[in-house]
DNA sequence: TTGTATGCGTTATCAT
DNA sequence: ATGATAACGCATACAA
């Protein structure tokens, strides 16, 4: 079919080891046939099959990432673009192609990811989200394969490698921000508990409250999906409180948008009524109006460094780091004001 | 290393190659052996090798998928989470796993293609935007690789297999309906040039306009990035002119959002002050303030369709289909109205 | 420094 | 109906 390792051989009058050398450039070549064969590379557009040199290798420079399921809302979430940038980036500088998951439901990508796996089609893979109880860690785990997690893995913390924020602190900072505007009813609208970074930003914003000695209010707490209908019940249920919170803590961008939306209808101004402080800062935070002060967590980099550490364990060239730490930065736009009704009371 | 089809075959006391017939359910197995075979590879929990598989059968069952660079700001774009939702969910079906080109640059991402085709690592592509004068679609052609484009290719239309929206007569329909909203001063916002997809929109703009018998004005039609920082720009330019238009089409949602963004900083209304249509209808765009009104060009389908046309390509099962035309649809939200000022002209 | 031979895990072509 | 055996294209241990 297509020019092999032979013909480049029989082209230049070496052996297919040769050749096979060259393509390593392996130093025990000389430089005159090194020359001579690359001559005949170029002639006969020769190029290496990488199938053929992965069976040989028994390594195929592939690695699999581990996608929320595509019926998954929030597999629509900008977030992902962002991720895959980052791993895309990372990956192509250390010569490392990406491939994908399919499947709607978990179960489906689970199925997939043992195929990956066992099939031997990747080296090590990204998940790219963490679960509660994550079935697919569990195997992978197991399995003894390399693997990196995108977020902060509910067990095993200590031995799973992954790349995470400091969600806890984050939430912690921008708790702070709020009380430091002068608000002490605080909402949090929180993605699936599922996810482990529900959980480590609700513990977050709890703990600030509870230094600033603010009793926590169930009523104030509530997990939706990430995404638009999630946001506008959310909100329509903290409005019909007695005591309505004037300022709200989203843990998504995404979400936080549907809540503006929806405050729009109900003719609520963000922030003169009500201040809202979201995550990720992704491009949308900025078009909101009015624009989003968000946490940049930056996404880039999560997949970044992912990849990158995926890769270095993979050929382990030094004993992995368990736990990279991407730092966050609250960039502050016109969606948080001072809490009027309050400096009143303390005026008094 | 790991359980091969000869440790099987030794387990149920059978050769190789039967339980690779077993593998495949060749007919010609009896029912007994084949029960037996199955039976031992539970037990020593096998898995066959893919690697091994795609290098004896020279087809890799991988659709490789030709990104936007991670660099381009396109990247961020949902509409490209969405197709993948397509493909994804396509390929899962067919039993084809998705890979990607990495790579920032426009070069990159060539060399990424070359070494998929070349080096044998998938059976067929899906680009995922059409550029004028494509280099990648003019190298497959050329290597005779099955690819399908998502989108309409600048050239060789009726050679190439592409899934595609009727952007022409989509951008005739929505500029049609700003036209019986009363409005004769519509200005067209697309991106890039570079794209066909651009080109297709302003030229279902120019048509509609002509048959209304209205003259084109140069200077209502802009070309930016399909992002943020373009689309502000892009409206303070045609704010700045003596005769502003009263109604917008922007080529895409995110695009759009940035604009609204700015008419508010200027305290112009949306629809009172004038009307915006746009494209796509990605998530975000029932969020915006006022929620958009925009074109369905149902990207799901663009993506799950291309996958899956790729596919019957791919084992020519049939003489391939050379274009799939998906259809659109106008969602009306709350960002058009009629506009008065003509109105009252006509009641003079 | 280079060549020979074998293996990587399957599939497929002959046989039997 | 099943078993040997040769590809598939490359890497590598062992020779020379």
């Amino acid at each position: 079919m297509s020019i092999t390792i032979k013909d480049v051989a029989k082209f230049a009058n070496v052996a297919p080891s040769t050749v096979s050398r060259v393509i390593a450039d392996n130093p025990r070549i000389s430089e005159k046939t090194k020359k001579r064969v690359r001559e005949a590379m170029k002639e006969l557009g020769y190029h290496p099959n990488f199938i053929a040199r992965s069976l040989a290798r028994q390594s195929t420079k592939v690695i699999g990432l581990v996608m929320p399921g595509s019926a998954d809302i929030i597999f629509q979430n900008p977030f992902f673009s962002n991720v895959l940038r980052g791993l895309s980036e990372s990956a192509h500088e250390k010569n490392y192609a990406l491939q994908m998951t399919t499947g709607k439901t978990e179960d489906e990508i689970f199925e997939g990811v043992v195929q990956m796996v066992q099939g031997r089609r990747v080296d090590g893979l990204v998940l790219l989200n963490s679960h509660v109880d994550d079935k697919i860690m569990e195997y992978l785990r197991k399995q003894n394969v390399p693997f990196v997690v995108i977020g902060k893995p509910f067990k095993y913390v200590e031995e799973i490698t992954h790349v995470d924020n400091d969600n806890f602190q984050a939430t912690r900072e921008v708790t702070e921000y709020l009380l430091q505007l002068n608000h002490d009813r605080i909402a949090f609208i929180g993605g699936s508990l599922d996810l482990v970074v529900t959980i480590e930003r609700l513990l977050g914003y709890e703990k600030a409250l509870q230094l600033a000695g603010i009793e926590l209010n169930n009523q104030y707490v509530i997990h939706e999906e990430f995404l638009r209908e999630g946001g506008r019940e959310a909100v329509s249920e903290l409005l019909k409180l007695s005591d309505p919170p004037t300022a709200l803590v989203v843990a998504d961008d995404l979400m936080a948008l549907g809540v503006l939306n929806m405050l729009a209808e109900l003719n609520v101004s963000v922030p003169e009524d009500i201040s809202i402080v979201s995550f990720n800062n992704v491009l949308i935070a900025e078009m909101g109006n009015p624009p989003l002060t968000s946490v940049d967590i930056n996404i880039f980099s999560l997949g970044y460094e992912a990849a990158k550490n995926l890769i270095l364990h993979i050929n382990n060239t030094q004993e992995p780091i368990k736990r990279v730490i991407v730092p966050h930065k609250l960039i502050i736009r016109s969606s948080c004001m001072k809490n009027i009704e309050n400096d009143l009371v303390s005026l008094e």
